[in-house]
DNA sequence: GCGAGGTGATCACCTTTGGTGAAAATCAGG
DNA sequence: CCTGATTTTCACCAAAGGTGATCACCTCGC
């Protein structure tokens, strides 16, 4: 008992004949006449009483003409449900960001995405660095987004959003009506800094390292787990701190905190798309990254694209 | 997309490994990957993600494994519903017969037969032979039992059940003292006879042909359209008739009409079974058949034995 | 570090299934 | 009696589907 036979069943059946269901096949009659055939015998009776002129359904035969509807019927629903999934009339799609991207991008982004494809369910699960990578690897999300690098086998990596660090201090900070500042005059100032581990600290880390200083020679006055948190310390003159101009964009516009330009040092930090290059995932998963791809530099607000970003994070 | 591609599928994904699949089903770990690839290409998604020591489903295959569980029970359901009919726990038997055996015989037997077979619907249809017989012709019963054998090409006719016609008289007659009665004396009387065409009706005439005379040269006073009718007519002393044994039991029993012998003439009559040899029908019409043959000696309460029954209808 | 054992993918090869056109049997209608 | 329409049967061929051998890869335990 297969699909072609039942196939072949409804259609003698509907048309009460062999040639006709034969042409509405395509296929040719003695086709017909051997799919019933097999048909019958694996099921051990007879469905049609073959008649001068006509075939008709017997017993067994119209026991099974609805059953066979109902299986093709539902063949035809799998045939939509996965249409719909691959035209994006549905489906799931599941992303992790770190707050960043998580915070100030993706809610914009996944809202554009949203319009595209109404049917499409989004879920934006927000957490540090290192959980966002675990997730890809575990394939609980379909993509990460981290302002870390990772360098892993079976992740793929690259740079997609080009931010930068911006050097904030509060209203009454000496730095205030100064131009720009030096590496050495931040590190005497107190600073507040995000935990070790994430994204933010660790592109600080790596501009410093870059002219050759480190966190080693800074004043670190506070860790604080959120940028807002760090924003806030900030604003209350506890210390200076280089936050991601997407968090720092809304207390500069207001005048509660202030930016100072930094002497020397290419401030530029890259935002990454993270995710599994074997793993299938979700179809919405591919049209999102089509999507974020095509938005690319609409979403992009770098001022400058001079240089290409790093596809590695380099070794310290 | 495939039957045995959606049972593999599912026994993959239950059993979330190739190689355990493949052996549940009985077939080498390459048909599986074969049976999956094939499903995979022809719904245009990938189905599986074959991890490390496991396989999981993807977004597709999740959608799909529900739909193809329902689908396999929907097999199950028709082979299952195909062996009930097959195993008679349920059906149809449709038969029709006209008044004699539809009154007296069917309804001990269809008892008998609904006893072995409790799930199979008996319907039966009581009209006169004619109808009965078109009622095979255009396959709208099983089976057909009348009176009057039929020669009619595409029908089988077989005699079944040894009836006779008996000569019965009011009680006031003056043939209630009578050991017997003569032909002639029959065709003197006032006789009361069914409808022409009933099958009572011709096997009287058949019976006079045999003994060289005819109706023609009786006195026939009415034709009624039901044998009751006419015993009832017998009764309030309107005349004589011949009518079944069967009919004529318990009006004789409870000494209502008298039995009179008929000299040189042989009263036995057959009922006899119609079909249609090439009509599959249902298969409860097979058992009943089957289940007649076995009963006939118990149903047939005939006394004497000895005549073959004619398988034909001897031409007039 | 390295073989043992287990996974799925791939390959060459073969059997079974399913399809075709031609021809035969059957039947209604002119 | 022939014609046209129907299903069945047949010889034949292509495609689907199965198998064992083998490969590449991974994990696990020594």
């Amino acid at each position: 008992m297969n699909l072609k036979q039942l196939e072949t069943f409804l259609w003698v059946a509907e048309l009460q004949s062999f040639t006709r269901a034969a042409k509405h096949l395509y296929m040719s009659q003695p086709a017909v006449s051997f799919q019933i055939k097999s048909l019958e015998e694996s099921l051990g009776a007879t469905l049609f009483y073959r008649g001068d002129k006509k075939v008709e359904l017997t017993e067994a035969g119209r026991l099974l003409y609805p059953e066979a509807r109902q299986i093709l019927r539902h063949f035809q629903k799998i045939k939509a449900g996965l249409d719909e999934l691959k035209g994006l009339k549905r489906g799931h799609l599941c992303l992790g960001a770190s707050t960043i991207p998580g915070e100030y991008l993706l809610p914009l982004l996944i809202g554009r995405f949203h319009r595209h494809y109404p049917g499409v369910e989004v879920t934006l699960r927000i957490a540090g660095s290192g959980q966002v990578i675990r997730w890809v690897r575990e394939r609980e999300i379909d993509l990460g987004i981290t302002g870390a690098p990772v360098k892993e086998e079976g992740l793929e990596c690259l740079p997609w959003y080009q931010d930068r660090l911006v050097l904030i201090v509060g209203v009454g900070h000496p730095w205030v009506d100064r131009e720009a500042v030096s590496p050495d005059e931040l590190l005497a100032q107190p600073l507040i800094l995000r935990e070790p581990g994430s994204g933010t600290r660790r592109s600080l880390e790596e501009k410093l390292a870059q002219v050759g200083r480190s966190l080693e020679e800074a004043q670190v006055v506070m860790e604080l787990g959120s940028t807002r948190a760090v924003i806030t310390a900030v604003q209350a003159g506890l210390g200076v701190s280089l936050v991601s101009a997407l968090a720092a964009a809304e207390p500069l516009a207001l005048g509660r905190v202030y930016q100072v330009n930094l002497k020397n040092m290419d401030l530029t930090r890259y935002l990454y798309l993270i995710h599994a290059p074997e793993w299938p995932g979700s179809f919405a998963a591919g049209a999102f990254w089509d999507f974020i791809k095509q938005e690319e530099w609409a979403g992009k607000q770098n001022k400058s694209n001079k240089k290409a970003p790093p596809t590695e994070r380099p070794a310290p």
